[in-house]
DNA sequence: CCTTGCTCCTGAAGCCGCTACAGAAGCTAG
DNA sequence: CTAGCTTCTGTAGCGGCTTCAGGAGCAAGG
């Protein structure tokens, strides 16, 4: 039975301790055992458990979608609902690049226009302020 | 001289009227005269003005940025000092854009992976979980 | 045994850029 | 005069942490 302070769980699953304390309070990670002056101690389940919350958010995946992927998960959930969520979730992402693409066409147009004149009438100026 | 209502000025710069009152409170917007009733009353610069942090708000520039577009632009700055901060955005979204590719490619690798079976053995939630 | 210095504790506040709400008061058209 | 729209102030909430203040636990070296 491996055990863990919460430095070392933190390390091991790409977090820092605030963030558990913070996956703690919010009630995604469990509270955990303590030794006798306090300190949190962790077994190799909570260690999976960040883990995996880390991996999913590095997906994008936000607390509320973890949370019912856990919960999916747990209870045996059928896989079908967990890939309509993924792809939901990756329609999303392919959404915000659609919508930054758009922003650096735009920033691309106005930073070609600038002809770097050491005088304040700039066409980035000029773009933001004409009618 | 045209005067406007905060509702009429948000309008002309695609805000609302909380999100006015509160580039006032953080000092982005001057406070503007009042009637007797204790009303805002604006002029045609705060409506240019409102309508340039709104644009260059739409164009990704964090409030920050916008301060210091707004100081340069006043200050009579270099069309260059300009120019390298509307670079240095663009690099920042397309550095985003590049890490929402990836999350994609991630995501739509473990979605293909998955064959919908109805059990939990479902190829997202292998990924996030094995060692 | 005692110090040094790392790790950890709690609780609260801060970040960004708004948005939402409550409860009151001004204003305008009919 | 009244109905109903707009505006007022102040506060709290969103997500997902991070940072801070002010302490206490704990392991290794002297």
């Amino acid at each position: 039975m491996t055990e863990f302070t919460i430095g070392r769980l933190s390390a091991f699953a790409g977090a820092n301790n605030e963030t558990v304390r913070f996956y703690e309070k919010i009630g995604l990670m469990a509270s955990p055992a303590r030794t006798a002056g306090g300190r949190r101690v962790y077994d190799g389940s909570a260690a999976r458990r960040l883990r995996f919350i880390r991996r999913a958010r590095g997906l994008g995946f936000s607390i509320d979608d973890i949370r019912s992927l856990l919960g999916l998960g747990g209870a045996a959930a059928t896989c079908e609902a967990v890939h309509e969520r993924a792809r939901r979730h990756r329609d999303d992402i392919r959404a915000k690049i659609n919508d930054l693409k758009r922003l650096d066409r735009r920033l691309t147009a106005i930073i070609d226009n600038c002809r770097r004149t050491p005088t304040p009438d700039c066409a980035l100026i000029e773009t933001l302020t004409r009618d």
